[in-house]
DNA sequence: CGGGTTAGCATACCCTGGGTATGTGAAGGT
DNA sequence: ACCTTCACATACCCAGGGTATGCTAACCCG
């Protein structure tokens, strides 16, 4: 195996078990050195690869955040009409949710690691973006009052952050669809009223 | 100095400092011995008073997660209209974000530190618990649709703090106006349509 | 009011775990 | 064939959370 192939199998083994771990136990209780043996090598492979532990952690919501975004990228892609695929993207981010690894590491572990900021650049890139995105079309079309987006879309991330976290932990089956109609709810009131 | 007396000083001292200390420097970066020693006392003291670090943390999670219940109910109790009251909360509570208090301690570690769930209970038992009720009273009085309020709570819940933590980022003077309005326009869309 | 008890700390210590400095051997270049 | 580089391993430092124990002044009780 060539020195380039290892390296990446190597990086790329360290960045699956954390990941794992991350999900499972938080950032805190997760220990570079037992990443790094539970991986076979030890933890100067890890310094090598990573600046530290955090730099670890943010390669790894980079990851989950970047899956993520692709995951609600092509549920809305299912549809053609602009609110359609508004709809179903958030949809799909309040699914999300049940997913451990989304929930501990993206939503609970990240905001307070790499600090808001920086969470926030990196969710932008990621999900947010998709968010705003639609939200602009929309504005552009005449299908929502005409307002600043940004706001907006802190205030839809923020919901959906939640909501997704909240339905995790809810145990009813009626919990997402309650969600959803809830969300679905909230987004009319953005809509030009006409009467 | 009764010895009373002397307990509960000491264990205010250590509230009000570890409270500064979590503010500006975040959960992780305070030291439990420096604001020990800035209160005159080691370290023993301190988990003589707290059984562990995060538990003077949760102390003042408590603390001041009671106080912007506290703020946030004033703030509705101005009006006299239930519709009025719910946005006059909602509206104090977007203006919390700007508290580096409430920000850093509140909305970014504690969640991460203490977990989800108790962090929800302890939401839950002071500010949360004011939104809830206000929903309720709409949906009996027929102003919103009748649903179950519990997803709506977290969903609103969840924007106002993320349009918190990002209003503490927003440099311009009409961001924060700007955010009450898109809250409202959500807002909107609960009430019953009648036409 | 004096002896015992308790409680509010201080002191000294343990030990996990993040971070670093340096060594090593094999892959890759010349 | 020799030298360089690089992907690690090894050995170490030390900050900081947690604990076990000691000390002294406040409280209780006869």
């Amino acid at each position: 195996m060539t020195r380039a192939e290892q390296r990446a199998a190597t990086r790329q083994a360290l960045l699956t078990e954390g990941r794992r771990r991350f999900a499972a136990d938080g950032y805190h209780a997760v220990v570079l050195a037992d990443v790094a043996q539970a991986v076979g090598v030890t933890k100067g492979a890890a310094y090598h690869h990573f600046e530290s532990k955090a730099g670890l952690f943010r390669a790894v919501v980079a990851e989950v955040q970047h899956e993520l975004g692709e995951r609600v990228a092509a549920a809305a892609e299912t549809h053609t009409d602009p609110w359609d695929q508004l709809r179903a993207g958030c949809h799909a981010f309040l699914a999300a949710g049940h997913d451990p690894t989304v929930r501990r590491i993206v939503l609970l572990d990240a905001p307070a690691v790499l600090g808001w900021d920086e969470w926030r650049a990196m969710d932008e890139d990621s999900s947010a973006r998709h968010l705003a995105e639609a939200l602009t079309g929309l504005v552009e079309a005449g299908v929502i009052e005409d307002q600043p987006v940004e706001p907006l879309t802190r205030l839809l991330s923020g919901a959906m952050n939640e909501a997704a976290l909240w339905l995790a932990r809810s145990p009813g089956p009626h919990a997402l669809a309650q969600t959803e109609r809830a969300l679905d709810s909230l987004l009319l009131g953005l809509r030009v009223q006409r009467s």
